[in-house]
DNA sequence: AGTACGCCCTGGCCGC
DNA sequence: TGCGGCCAGGGCGTAC
């Protein structure tokens, strides 16, 4: 499912073709995807004929600023896609392109979203952050060893501490069981439990893994694609995530499954204290 | 404050 | 061949 690389894939696919383009007409296919206070013809109201400037990600988001003070946003949920159509090689539309922009160059770029636990909304720049409300990017060389250990606290489980996007953005089930690992850490273990040492390496972990799913263009586990509709290579690289029964590639011990909540943790119970 | 659980959703897969 | 039930889970709301 995407999540932080997998976002920052597609936003770095499509900011060369996308950036600069005039957005001629928005067709909502399935407006329950739009999810917010706003309806379908607000949204189309603010996004056609408006240039987009910029794209960037944040978390889990894609965030499209036009030339005006909005901006617009697309949550990919589960199952999410941006895909690019040009107009010289276009894509069969499906069922699942639930919103179509069609730019002023005849060029296209489709929402799919076959589970539709994404979202897609407008809202002024300047209100992004807020409706958004996440935590810190863990990419961004502003998030030191100090931020991260200042915010790492409570008594909630660790996998579920990195999984709260309001703690920390844009990590799920894949990275955080792959994170854990990497840093040698059970998952259920509490967040106040971590000494010094196991919260390096869980820092370092974090940024090391989250950088090797960008490298990789994402983990294509289940559905995600990028944004040209090609898989991505990370999850021929994971160790322990949908590996249940598998030997751990450091010890040979069964890889576990256990339920966090409504998840599964996948985890090497040898390794992983 | 933490945790569990149900809900939204779809299609693949398993057992009978 | 078909069908019911289970599985995957991001994010949110609710109950405890």
């Amino acid at each position: 499912m995407p999540e932080l690389p997998e976002a920052e894939t597609i936003k770095r696919d499509l900011e060369p073709w996308v950036v600069g383009k005039t957005i001629k007409k928005v067709d909502i296919n399935l407006p329950r995807i739009i999810r917010s206070s706003k309806s379908s013809s607000d949204v189309k109201k603010r996004t056609e004929s408006r240039r987009i400037e910029d794209i960037r990600r944040r978390g889990k988001a894609v965030i499209f600023g036009l030339d005006s003070d909005d901006a617009a946003v697309i949550r990919l949920g589960m199952t999410g896609q941006l895909l690019m159509s040009p107009k010289s090689n276009p894509r069969e539309q499906d069922k699942y392109d639930h919103v179509v922009f069609t730019f002023t160059d005849g060029d296209r770029m489709f929402f799919k979203d076959w589970r539709t636990f994404g979202l897609f909304f407008v809202t002024k720049k300047d209100k992004v952050e807020a409706e958004l409300d996440l935590g810190p990017e863990p990419l961004d060389p502003s998030f030191s060893f100090d931020e991260f250990a200042r915010i790492f606290k409570g008594t909630t489980k660790v996998k579920s501490w990195l999984m709260n996007q309001k703690r920390i953005a844009g990590i799920g089930n894949i990275y955080s069981d792959e994170i854990l690992f990497d840093a040698g850490i059970h998952p259920f273990r509490t967040v106040e439990s971590l000494n010094k040492k196991e919260k390096e390496r869980l820092y370092q972990s974090i940024k090391k893994i989250l950088n090797e799913g960008v490298k990789y263009r994402g983990s294509s586990n289940d559905a995600y694609v990028d944004a040209y509709g090609e898989k991505g290579e990370m999850h021929t690289h994971q160790k322990v995530y949908r590996r249940t029964g598998e030997p751990c590639p450091v010890c040979g011990t069964e890889v576990e499954r256990k339920k966090m909540g409504g998840r599964s943790a996948h985890f090497c119970p040898k390794c992983q204290k």
